[in-house]
Parts: structure tokens; sequence; C-alpha cells
DNA sequence: CCGGAGGGTATACGGCGTATACGTCTACAC
DNA sequence: GTGTAGACGTATACGCCGTATACCCTCCGG
């Protein structure tokens, strides 16, 4: 049987991780299953079929083992949906090289529809409008993507927060923005305390969701009343 | 002087305009200048300085070109981060190329750090307390990159929302919460709607971070009053 | 006995980034 | 003028990459 195709995908998952998203060439996944580089191609299209299958049991692994038939009404719609994120977050903190990946292909394989389906099945039981549940779909996962692949690609590190970062030397007044809040501009030690802040400020927007504002009411944040 | 430099720099450009991003190839930018690519090598260190000042060269035309020494005390604070976010939104369609540059790179060049220093003075003058600046500034640029990366990757396209996608041929009865919002499953015509609905979201969150809750009256959504 | 099919190999092509060595042209000190 | 140093460009080459093409072997049903 193809067990085959699977032995390719995990000599390509452990040279990924061992050696990052640019070690894997189909010469070294091939030399690592013992076989020469065109016969991985009886068993994968190409390498980028391979790319996706790698992403694709990533995935796999996020959601529960789907611990049986009934599990009641399952935790907290707030809960599941952090769990979910932490999950992620710490499947890509695992396997930093699956980041660049996660923009480009959809959403694709069973599990990944599953986990979807969960995301949407916590905002219904929160009492998101159904009209607007792919979109807070869209807006948490972007953000939750977006956030791991900031963290684990360097967009965070130093660069934004301190202005002089090798090039940019700019005349140090330019920047009053900066000056300001000088004290908090270091990257906090540990960006899973951000993280968490950032998800309960999302659960917060959820909730605004679930009581949309009338329109009126909402005359700018202060009307006038500020210092 | 140096003109070689942006000569280079111009002709990357171009190519990853016309051909995308594997385009630009040194060999590629070489001819295009009408030079050898060995030559490059004077006035570049190697491709992936090439990517970063391509980048680079994107977002400094992000900021408007410092219209004066007065310009009194700008649009509201919403409109400026709007507008910011929109122009990135714009500029990246324009250059799709620089979707997968985004994450890697920290905002290093002086225009990177003026974008950023003009996020942050949005929001203190929002009100948000100055811890809570750094914070915000990466919450909504993690979107927003996040957001317009999906948008030109295709991570958007029916995928997540139309579970049958090629490969993730379910048992059909297995995605509950896809069932119960069929009719909204597909993906809105124009991104540029949900977009502006997000954005709306993250500037209710924000208002929501000048007024911080007490963490009483906190009772989760609703105490006990749903259906 | 045969024949096909599934799996593996060998070779090769065109591309890539770039190290190294060599030329050439200009500008300036003497 | 002459020498020389530096900036700029070229030529060649190395070792990678993904994969098209053609061939080979082994097994199994007829």
């Amino acid at each position: 049987m193809g067990g085959r195709r699977e032995e390719i995908l995990d000599a390509a998952l452990a040279i990924a991780d061992e050696r990052g998203l640019d070690g894997v060439s189909m010469r070294a996944v091939a030399e690592r299953v013992g076989v020469t580089p065109m016969a991985l191609y009886r068993h994968v299209s190409g390498k980028a079929e391979l790319l996706d299958a790698m992403v694709g049991h990533l995935l796999s692994a996020l959601l529960p083992p789907d611990a049986g038939p009934d599990q009641g009404p399952a935790q907290r719609w707030e809960e599941g949906l952090a769990a979910l994120a932490r999950g992620f977050r710490a499947m890509v903190l695992r396997h930093p090289w699956a980041a660049p990946l996660l923009f480009s292909r959809p959403a694709v394989t069973p599990d990944a529809a599953r986990a979807v389906d969960a995301i949407y099945t916590a905002l219904t039981e929160a009492g998101v409008p159904d009209r607007e549940v792919p979109r807070l779909e869209r807006l948490i996962t972007t953000f939750v993507i977006g956030f791991v692949a900031s963290e684990v690609s360097g967009r965070f590190t130093s660069g934004s927060l301190d202005p002089r970062g090798r090039r940019g030397r700019l005349p140090e007044g330019d920047l009053p923005g900066h000056a300001r809040i000088k004290p908090w501009l270091h990257l906090p030690d540990d960006l899973a305390i951000e993280f968490e802040a950032d998800l309960d400020d999302i659960m917060r927007l959820i909730e605004a969701a679930v009581h949309p504002r009338t329109d009126s009411e909402s005359g700018s944040s202060t009307p006038d009343s500020s210092a």
C-alpha cells in the first residue's frame, strides 16, 4: 500500500524541523527516504503538493481527537476559541517553518475545515448573528495567524520599537509619537502575555458584535469631555 | 554618485510588478540594468538586501509627503488610522509580491518608523494609556498586514468557506457550524467592504481600551438571559 | 508465457545565488 | 607625464535547485 507517501511526508517534516524550510529540497527528502529524487514523483505531484501536505499534517493535530460522540455543551465559547488560538500558536512555535505557508493555502484539508467549523460554532454559540459569523472567523484567524507569523518571522523584534535599527537614523526629534511613550517601547519579555491580552480584546470585540450598536448613541468616543 | 543603486532598485521593482517575486532574480535584474549579474554586487550586498530595499521603497510611499510644518490638529484619530490602513491595503494590492516579505522584516526604514509613529500618535490622541500603545500598534498592524496578505495570497478564496475544495470531501454532516450559516458562506463580492467593517470593529476595540473595564461589571457576555 | 503496471534509477536541462579572479577606466599625487 | 589606487564591470565556475524524459526491474493476473 501507499505507506510510501507518508514516509516521504514524515521525512519532509523532519527535515523542516531540523533545518528549516529551505532545507526541504526534493533531493534532501529523497536522500532521507533512501531513494532517488525522481522516485518521489511517483507519490507526490511536485514540491508544491508536498508543502501543502506538510501544512495539512500540522493542522490535523490541532483539533482534539474527536473525543467521543457526546461531550455535553463543551466549554464556554471563549475558552473554546482561546484554546484553539493557543494551540495554533504553540504549534507554529514548534514548527516555525510553517509560518510563510499559512497565508497562501486556504484551509482545504478536512481537519482544517473542522477547525473552521469549531470557530463557527463558537461564534454562533456566543450569539453572533449568522450573517457576521464568517467575517469574524476571518478576522480572528487572520489576526492569530498574523501574530504568530510576525512572532516567528521576526517582524516584532526591535525595529518598529527602537527606531535606531541599523539604517534608520532619523533626526531623533522626528518621532513625537515614540518620544511620549518611551518607557513602554521595549518588546515585552513574554509575547504569550501579549497574545493573551490581544485574545481578550478580540473576545470583547465579538461580544460587541452580539449587541450591535444602533448607530445612535455612538457619538464618537467622547462627545467633548476629554482633557 | 551612487545613482546606480537606485537604478537597480527600480529595475527590481519593475520586474516584481511585471512578473512577480519569482521573476526577481539577480540575473534578470542585471539584464534589465544592462549589466552582468556580478556587477550588482558592487552596489548591493546580496539578494536579501535587495528585497529589503524593495519593501522599504514601497513603505516610503505610504506617508503623505510631510505636507508642511503646520497642518493643525490633523484629522480625527479614527480617520488617520483608517487612512493609513486603506493606503497600506491599496499599496499591497498594487504590488502583491510584497505580501510574503512584510512579515519577515521589521519596520526598519525611516519611513516605516514614521508610519509607526503616526499610529502611536493616533492611539495616544484617542486616549489609549501609554502602556497599551505599543501593544495596540502591533495588534492593528498585525491584522492589517495579515488581512491583505491573506487577500493577495489566496487564503481567503473559497476553501475555508466551501469545504468541498478538491481534497476535503467530508461526510457532509460533520460540519454543524457550517450548516447553520450556509446562506452566508460565500466570499463577499468586495473584500474592501469587509475590510472596512473589520477596521470599524478595531476602532471600537481601541475605544474600549480607552475606558478599561474595572473587571467587575464583566459578568461574561450576558448573565443568564440568553434564549 | 506474457504483458502491463507500479515503483525505482540515470541522465540531463535550465535556472538560481554568488565566490573568485581578472580587466579597465578615472582621478589624483608626485 | 607617470604611477597607482580605487571604483566599476566582466568571465568563469561551483554547487545547489525542481523536474522532464527515458529506461529498467519485479511482480502478478490472464
